[in-house]
DNA sequence: ATCTTTTTAGCACAAACGTGCTTGAACCGT
DNA sequence: ACGGTTCAAGCACGTTTGTGCTAAAAAGAT
């Protein structure tokens, strides 16, 4: 028998290496060369265990996809077990969202990969179905959190469905914003914004 | 003397065929050859307008940003005319706000574009100075918005920011709902996300 | 020690890229 | 009619890309 190579673990080391390089140098410099030079491999060893680019590159998606919806289960199921309306809950609440963030270094590479595999699933018709499962991924996770945090527990469909895409909304458009704009969006601006957006949520407008 | 040709005419029309590739292609795709093809000329033709490929995506990204920021002075201008609280103000707003999605076949364009260059401005320096004067003054225009629509005219100077960053966020993940997951993100629901984001700005919680 | 299969490495080719440079074609003022 | 300047077009070179294919190296099973 042949020499043994854990396979799996293999294949993660190449994905770690094409997200150092989408993190640093963009996705499109996320060729089979620069990612092999980046996981210390030839191209013929990258391409033995990855078919071809588009698989490396839909793998890795799949993976970042992966990474983010675990750690938002396991963010969602802390406030759950904590009693709603406690200022653990709140605090809970606002790590969850945190997860989305670029806050520290591994959440801000999982940041650009996520976004850029996403804006070229736009493009690429290879990545379309992995983009689909991650909008539904962390739209289903939200829409969750909505229902949990709205007063009347998210009655009225259309209301619900408006109030999640309004909350997502805002975090991909703050996850961008720290992304592209560091210098103007600090840590502590999204906190704020983030903790804004849910005083709007708990306390809604009488007026509609 | 020569021929005469109206240069900038031919640079515009050669920016248009760069807007209409990155559109339908991605960023990636706007290579000189493709360019050209898409105007109706020759590599040289366009090498002769613009010194180099970067000159070219630069000037791109300038006017695509310079296109936006008219859209939104203009119609911030009519938002300034009318008077606060009216019914035609409010529509005036959205109206405004609805400047940066992409509603129109136009001005689905010019998002795919703006946020194609904003995101590539991370990765290549060249582009970085056109996204921050970008940022700048898209920020100008929805800070005074916001600063008008607060109950307080936005007294307190860390709340202002805040919030404008709040409505921006909003404003940038709506945009990007919309060129993503167009099978999601209906004008309507565009409308009501809006419109829930100003209820939440003009009737602010009291608890804070 | 030898065989077999996996793993690693590398070559070669076509395609596409930016760019320096050259060559016609077009046209206005004289 | 002519000359000079601008516009349009294209060639050629060096890089880089993905991929098909080949071949050496490595190591457990016999």
């Amino acid at each position: 028998m042949p020499k043994i190579v854990d396979a799996g673990a293999r294949r993660q080391e190449v994905v770690e290496a094409v997200f150092r390089i989408i993190a640093s140098d963009g996705l499109e410099r996320a060729s089979l060369r620069e990612v092999a030079d980046e996981a210390g491999l030839a191209v013929g060893s990258v391409r033995h265990y990855f078919a071809s680019s588009d698989e490396l590159l839909v793998h890795s998606f799949a993976v970042v996809i992966d990474r983010i919806a675990g750690r938002l289960e396991e963010a969602f199921a802390v406030v759950e077990s904590l009693e709603s309306g406690s200022a653990e809950h709140d605090a809970a609440v606002l790590t969850l969202l945190g997860q989305f963030l670029p806050l520290d270094e591994e959440l801000a590479v999982d940041a650009c990969v996520w976004m850029a595999f996403r804006h070229a699933a736009r493009i690429r018709p290879v990545l379309e179905q992995e983009a689909a499962r991650s909008h539904r991924a962390v739209a289903a996770v939200v829409g969750r959190l909505v229902m949990r945090l709205m007063p009347d527990g998210g009655s009225g469909q259309d209301r619900l469905v408006t109030e999640a895409e309004r909350l997502l909304a805002t975090l991909d458009g703050l996850c961008m914003h720290a992304l592209l704009q560091p210098e103007w969006m600090t840590a502590e601006v999204c906190r704020d914004v983030l903790t804004a957006h849910l005083d709007t949520l708990v306390a809604l407008p009488s007026n509609r």
